[in-house]
DNA sequence: ATGACAATCAGAGATTGA
């Protein structure tokens, strides 16, 4: 099976480039971040006429998750638990029915500028709730895992250019804390499990050519509990489709699970 | 030191993002 995560950064402008990666890839599940839309104005039906069930926790403007998926989805679940004042949609679970069943959470963490001051104090107490959440996924001991885009610079190989984060509040010592902080829970870390190497990023501005001068950060990742670390094939990153027309400043990352 | 770029809502320019 094989699983995205997709900051798309709007589905109304990305549509077209959205959809053209998804016919070459053929993504089994895509979760996406940052739909930019609510759930009423989500072109649900483009979707599902490209054969995907569609699940989503939209708002107006800012934000949102989604699940699109080939095989069914049960158990939908939407926003973090934890806080029941916030009202930003920034998480979605649900349940994808193949050969071995797989929580699926998908996220978009809190980007946490400026900082510090409330957003960054938002961001670490979002990721408290998140902590807790991930712990129980352990517990559950179902093959889980949670996709999306963290706002988080692991480690100093994850940017082309670390110095220049290092008081931002994707890479403050307290953000990488917290992520470290779940990982230590028992989670696999996909992407750097089958490719240890330094160099490469999921994210690049818009601004001052950071595509063309590879000045790039590792943003967007995939957490595996240990039974869906079991499960693990191959990791990858697909980076060449931030050269086309109209793209999204992210780009897609996917699993395949042998499930 | 600043801005560079893009998206949204709205219908100009402020806000947000990373």
């Amino acid at each position: 099976m094989k699983i995205a995560t997709f900051n798309i950064n709007g589905i109304k402008a990305r549509l077209p480039a959205l959809t053209d990666w998804l016919v070459e890839a053929q993504p089994d599940v895509a979760l996406l971040q940052e739909i930019k839309s609510t759930d009423e104005t989500f072109p649900r039906t483009h979707f599902e006429d490209l054969g995907y069930q569609v699940e989503t926790h939209g708002q107006k403007s800012f934000n949102g998750v989604a699940i699109l998926s080939k095989l069914p989805l049960e158990d939908i679940s939407r926003g973090l638990p934890g806080d029941d004042e916030d009202v930003q949609a920034r998480w979605i679970e649900a349940t994808v029915v193949g050969k071995q069943a797989v929580r699926l959470c998908g996220l978009y963490l809190p980007n946490g500028n400026p900082c510090p001051g409330p957003k960054y104090d938002y961001k670490l107490a979002w990721m408290e709730r998140l902590y807790t959440r991930a712990k129980d996924l352990i517990v559950d001991e179902m093959p889980a895992l949670m996709a999306g885009d963290y706002n988080i610079i692991p480690q100093i190989e994850d940017a082309a250019r670390p110095e220049v984060w290092r008081e931002d509040a994707l890479f403050r010592p307290e953000s990488r804390a917290a992520y470290r902080r779940i990982l230590n829970l028992g989670f696999t870390e996909a992407f750097r499990s089958c490719h240890p190497a330094p160099g490469f990023y999921s994210f690049w501005d818009y601004q001052a050519g950071a595509w063309n001068r590879n000045d790039g950060i590792r943003i967007d990742h995939i957490l595996l509990t240990p039974a869906c670390a079991d499960l693990l094939q191959d990791c990858q990153i697909d980076a060449d489709i931030r050269a086309r027309e109209k793209p999204s400043d992210h780009v897609p990352v996917w699993l395949s699970l042998n499930n």
